[in-house]
DNA sequence: GTTAGAATCTAATAGGCATTAGAAAAATAA
DNA sequence: TTATTTTTCTAATGCCTATTAGATTCTAAC
């Protein structure tokens, strides 16, 4: 209780092997699900034994929730950069387009990761999901400000939900997850061609 | 191999507890995820022995195929119905009004099959997987035909790729099992906005 | 080189899982 | 009733799982 009071440089192994632990356990966890993930393919990944992953993470649980915690950041900061490319005082159309930008390439581009939070929507134990929940709601709240931001602007007509029509975004947007595979069309192809749609329609002008 | 070669009436119980047994299944496979659920819930589920299933269903995995066989079919009868809802000569966009009501209301409203089928997307086994392709395959040809003739009809402008769109508007009623609760919106509703925003989008005429 | 602490491994625990073979029971037919 | 077939149960198989405690090795400071 007298000298040493300050401990400085810290900087052990145990960091760098969190880093590659947690990026294995991505891996594993978006390819095969929480469940039939099993720790001892994790642990190997990375170089180890089953056992001694539990140096790092007190159990899978706590393995899947940190996962799932960045995965979420990722998402949100990948957005959070798209909106300040703009200029201040940006309309809506150029903020939408901004959200599906940094939500698509966030999941395209590292899906490791989010695919993680994606595909294991349902199937995660409860006290996980519940762990998980402030963060995804924070950013579901980003979302909502943004189609009341449309609504507030007249650019939403008034007849269309915009709850609805957030999660019809979301949803257009999460599944690509499901399909996409890099080598066929660019992500900016489909950022495009969901704004244009989103806001105008497929629907030739004129017709009918 | 002389008389009694015609056995009429083979009406066993057996028929009945198979139905039971692939009703509990889809319930437990689509809450739980294919992994997760235990052959010995199911069986339980539907008043027996995890063992006695096998008299049933060689394996879980026969079991999955079949319980997401159903699941598709249901899917693909229920657009189809809407389908012969219309009048003869039905332009692309009640077709496409009719393809998301089908497929909306399978979904939603009988969700234990058909959320089977989407929850379990990639994380089942390849060999299920490939069993399934051939009915997916043949209903996903359903849409592109749908695409291709509102490509034809003029109505799908030039500039929107229509396998970008049918991608669209399945991912979005897709993911509405993910967050669809009995007791909010109609499906109806729904249905309609979809349709709408699909064809015009949700901006207001004359904006910008 | 000694020592302390960090990091990993070993080996065991306890439990769950799908699956199987054969006994038991239940339903049906004679 | 008896005989036969259909359906379910019992009990065991072998495998895989997450988790733990203690021994062991590695790392770095002195």
């Amino acid at each position: 209780m007298d000298a040493k009071i300050i401990k400085l440089k810290p900087i052990l192994k145990k960091d760098k092997t969190r880093e590659v632990l947690l990026d294995k356990a991505a891996q594993v966890f978006s390819r095969q699900g929480y469940q039939s993930a099993s720790l001892k393919e994790i642990a190997s990944a990375a170089g180890m034994k089953a056992g001694s992953l539990y140096y790092h993470f007190a159990s899978k649980e706590v393995l899947m929730i940190e996962v799932l915690e960045r995965s979420i950041k990722f998402i949100s900061d990948t957005v959070a950069e798209e909106i300040e490319k703009l200029d201040d005082d940006y309309p809506f159309e150029d903020a939408l387009n901004a959200y599906i930008r940094g939500h698509l390439t966030a999941i395209l581009k590292s899906p490791d990761y989010t695919t993680t939070t994606i595909r294991n929507n349902g199937q995660v134990p409860k006290s996980v999901q519940a762990a998980l929940h402030p963060k995804r709601e924070h950013y579901e709240q980003q979302w909502r400000n943004l189609m009341i931001q449309g609504k507030a602007e007249g650019v939403i007509r008034a007849d269309v939900d915009e709850q609805l029509l957030r999660l019809m975004v979301l949803g257009c947007l999460n599944w690509s997850s499901v399909w996409y595979k890099s080598g066929g069309a660019s992500i900016d192809t489909l950022v495009d061609q969901y704004t244009d749609v989103f806001l105008n329609g497929c629907r030739k002008q004129g017709v009918k």
